[in-house]
Order: structure tokens, then C-alpha cells, then sequence
DNA sequence: GTTTTTGCAAAGTATTTGCAAATGG
DNA sequence: CCATTTGCAAATACTTTGCAAAAAC
């Protein structure tokens, strides 16, 4: 494998996502930490998200809206994406798992990941 | 809702993704269409996949690839994307609702679809 | 006839990339 | 020092859109 570096940026970057569970796209990490750190560049947040999800570090989220959201937890679990509010949430379940093997006992190919996406009105848009 | 036409290009456009279980993408669609009709543009392969879509006679599958597949049966299924020959495989079981009644228990709001892709490497590249 | 749909080309959106300069170990 | 990483801008890839002409009913 590569040889890594610990660049500021990465680190930056890292500790922006760190916690959170809003799911952020790139463009939103950028325009967030531009505030404090005005020299850090669109590509160079791309490319160490990209790197991160590489590494297995975070999780790229594709819910079907065309932009990549991220997740710093990269343990496999379902994601609700509300058409209203166009934002990403986590449905964690006990037995995830569970689904994969539904899935695997139907299909002889090797599964390597099993992605999850309730596509719906979130509840906080629902009660408005 | 909107008055629709009957054009020759939809039912072009119907007529090629008609019974396939290859989920072609709009432009493999397009080259195809293009040999016996020339005249055909792919912002018309676009509109009409899309108002096809909406009109919940196909439907459009996103594994992640950041290329949209379409699929002539718009019944919920789960779909396999082969990392390795960039191929969209359906997979059916029996009881695909189960799916959505193990989230929609752990989630409070209105789950209008749920989507299930399996990422890996698929049977036919796995034996080669 | 009037409204929908088309072809064409241009624009839009999200992401990737080339390259010289800066940085990390 | 030398390989990795960056900022910047340009390029790319997929999709959408504006508009005048053609087609549908």
C-alpha cells in the first residue's frame, strides 16, 4: 500500500466530519471549513474523503439524490434520505446483518457490501 | 396531471428497454436506439426515461456508480452492481416487504421506497 | 390550431485531474 | 532531500434545459 502522509488538511478535514450524523456532502465541508482554514481547496477535500473512505476510515453514502454524503461511522447501516428536507439520516438496527443474508442465500456472486436506503419524509418533516 | 402524446420516440424508447434484465443506462440506450434511428437525441432518451420513471411504468436504479440504470419492471427489488464488469443484476426473493417493515419498525417517518443494492463481485466474474 | 414533444446545442452540477509549488518525515 | 500532498484551474462525466421547429390529437 501508498505511503501516507499526515498532511494538515487531512487532519482538518478528519476532525470536521468527526461525530457528526447530519451526513455532510463535500461542498458542505468545504464551504464549512473555509470559514476558519480560507486557503483549504475543493479538491484536496474530495481527494481525502475519497482517501478516508478508502481506508475504511468513514463511509460514502450514495442515497440516489447525486451528490455523496459522508458518514465518519463506517459501520454498516441503513440510511433514510427525506425528500423534503433532502437530508440524510441513520436507521441503525440490531440485526443488519440479517438483510445481507437474505440477499446472499438468493445470489451466488460474492457480497462485499449491502447498502440499505429508505427513501420517504423523514419525521421531522412529517409533523410539520 | 399533465396531458401526454403518444410519440413515435417514447414508444421507441418504451419498445428497447422492453423485458431486459441487462439495466441499461440512458446512453448505452441511446448507441443502441441510434443505429436503426439516427435522428434520435439523447435529451429525448433522457426526458422520456425520467416521465416513464414518474409515470411508475420503469424504474431508475443508482447502485452507487454515479451512473443512473433503468429497469423495464417497476416492482421492488433488490439489485446486485458487480464492481468488476460493472453489471446491474436483480435479485428477487419472496418476501422483498420484509425489508422495509424491519426499518420502518426503527424509524418514525413515511417510507415511500426502499432500495437495496448489494455490491461485489457477481457470479459469472467470481468463476472466471 | 394548439399544446406537447423533439433535435440540437449549450449549460449545469458534481467530481476528478494536471501541474508547479509547498509540505512532511 | 525526495515522495506526498496541496491550491488552483481546467477538464471530465453525466444529466438537464432553452428554444425554434416538428408532431400529435
Amino acid at each position: 500500500m501508498l505511503q501516507r502522509r499526515n498532511s494538515k488538511q487531512r487532519s482538518v478535514i478528519r476532525d470536521y466530519l468527526w461525530g457528526r450524523i447530519d451526513h455532510p456532502t463535500a461542498e458542505k465541508l468545504y464551504n464549512e471549513i473555509r470559514v476558519e482554514h480560507p486557503k483549504m481547496s475543493l479538491g484536496t477535500v474530495y481527494r481525502n474523503l475519497m482517501l478516508l473512505t478508502d481506508l475504511g476510515e468513514i463511509q460514502a453514502i450514495d442515497v440516489g439524490d447525486g451528490i455523496t454524503h459522508f458518514d465518519p461511522n463506517p459501520a454498516p447501516h441503513a440510511h433514510f434520505y427525506c425528500t423534503k428536507c433532502h437530508q440524510v439520516h441513520d436507521i441503525h438496527i440490531a440485526d443488519y446483518d440479517r438483510v445481507k443474508e437474505m440477499f446472499a442465500s438468493h445470489d451466488e456472486g460474492i457480497i462485499e457490501r449491502c447498502n440499505v436506503n429508505m427513501i420517504g419524509i423523514c419525521k421531522d418533516c412529517k409533523s410539520e
